[in-house]
DNA sequence: TGCATTGCGAGAGCAGTGCTCTCAACTTCA
DNA sequence: TGAAGTTGAGAGCACTGCTCTCGCAATGCA
């Protein structure tokens, strides 16, 4: 369960520990707003996100839980990093279920952890990979780590498989990446340690963002109501299509 | 009574025609309204969108507008419409300015004209395709004729393509396309006067929601602040392997 | 142990929101 | 001209984010 999980609080236990005791009942409260905020926000959506409510549910008058959370975007904030957190981490369990050599599997097990999430916590993928939440802007340095887990994953498993020699676009079409990606795609090769060439790079990057684009179509509601009964088997083919895109070898028999 | 939405609206001049002195005034007053919607949108987001500032921008008393507007939500779906039927014209236009011939071409031109829109009315392109705005719910039967030109443009293209020959994946795996699928495919195929077959449907889906995940990726702000400094070609090469993808020829050569 | 410091919750208050209702003025039409 | 319908203004309710002050109580130090 994951009950503080915002930066400081998670390895608060283990790290700094909580001195004072009035520190402690400040963590607890802090981490309370969060759960409450949490189940506001997973009921009411992000834009019906109240501290007054959160206040209401606390048991306190509104104007106290401006002790503990600086303003509303602040509570956002820590939402998102908290929500950033539970998708990075059933990635990352999705993905240590699979052998690490089944690279096509890998990538499987993680565009179905994203959906499933995302279907279970609409308001809070929405939060995260929707629309920007009005006059709210995420500041980048505390959410940029959390918010990069699950392209660092991707970016894992494709490199994985082309360092095994499995990585490969071979006969077909190479749209050539344009002179002015080189630089960018060779910023990110550095700073994540990649082997992956350019063409694979880019390609990795399409993956990605249609990953995220077949999950919002369907969490947003943009396939109508009735057009696909069997959304699961649709996502899987689009899974199935994006690891050939990236050049991933086929899935291994499902388990 | 707000009968006159904005489909109906927009050509009332030549249609029906305002008939009595009080029906025009009323028609000029609602479109009025959505004029100053559409600004409030396009600069402060649509959960900002706030009926009383547009009513103090119309010089009337915020209990005035309920004259013209049933409420918040009734001005958010005429704005809705009011933006898909924007997108959908720019579109058109662009596929209009390629040779039919040219499949890939209009593929990409369809593809560029919604980044093109997306960049220049990213408040409106959220409303459109980004997270539902809290408890309001597009009215299916007033928004999925708009809300679904684009889909049908690109649908047209692939049809075109098929029936020109030109539209195959040979070659390539063939994820099978789930038998959980076929039906779905067949009523999309019946409900367009398609003949794509079942896998080029599937993956022109896959098309579909892979472009709109690139768009909103980019309007979103999913890529970091300095990610990439060339989007515009990140993109170009996105479109170009979304089209091999759905099983199109790559696009002649650019005018 | 006694005292100053600090943290905290309550309450009032400001400016804004969506929306409803009533009332008076105005326009339209018979 | 008079009845009917339409409109805008204004007051009002319940809600929001947020600020400020005040008094209580826990805390930490001498």
């Amino acid at each position: 369960m994951p009950e503080d999980s915002i930066d400081s609080a998670r390895p608060a236990a283990a790290a700094s520990g909580p001195r004072t005791p009035r520190e402690r009942a400040r963590a607890r409260t802090v981490s309370d707003i969060i759960r409450l905020g949490r189940e506001h926000l997973a009921l009411h959506g992000a834009a019906a996100l109240s501290l007054r409510a959160v206040a209401r549910d606390l048991g306190v008058v509104s104007s106290a839980v401006y002790r503990y959370v600086e303003n509303r975007e602040e509570l956002l904030t820590l939402l998102l990093i908290d929500a950033y957190n539970e998708l990075g981490d059933e990635v990352d369990d999705a993905g240590a279920a699979v052998p690490a050599a089944d690279f096509g599997g890998r990538f499987v097990a993680l565009g179905r952890a994203v959906r499933d999430w995302a279907l279970r916590e609409p308001s809070r993928y929405a939060l995260l990979f929707g629309s920007p939440v009005p006059g709210y802007r995420a500041p980048a340095g505390r959410t940029t780590g959390p918010g990069t887990r699950v392209v660092v994953a991707l970016m894992t498993i494709l490199d994985d498989a082309f360092r095994a020699g499995q990585l490969s676009v071979e006969g077909r079409r190479h749209p050539a990446v344009a002179a002015g990606l080189t630089g960018d795609l060779a910023t990110i090769r550095a700073e994540f340690a990649l082997a992956v060439p350019d063409d694979l790079l880019a390609r990795g990057t399409l993956a990605w963002t249609s990953l995220f684009g077949a999950v919002s179509f369907e969490v947003f509601g943009q396939y109508g109501e009735e057009t696909f009964t069997d959304r699961a088997e649709l996502f899987g083919h689009h899974l199935a299509v994006l690891a050939e895109v990236a050049g991933l070898p086929a899935a291994d028999a499902a388990p």
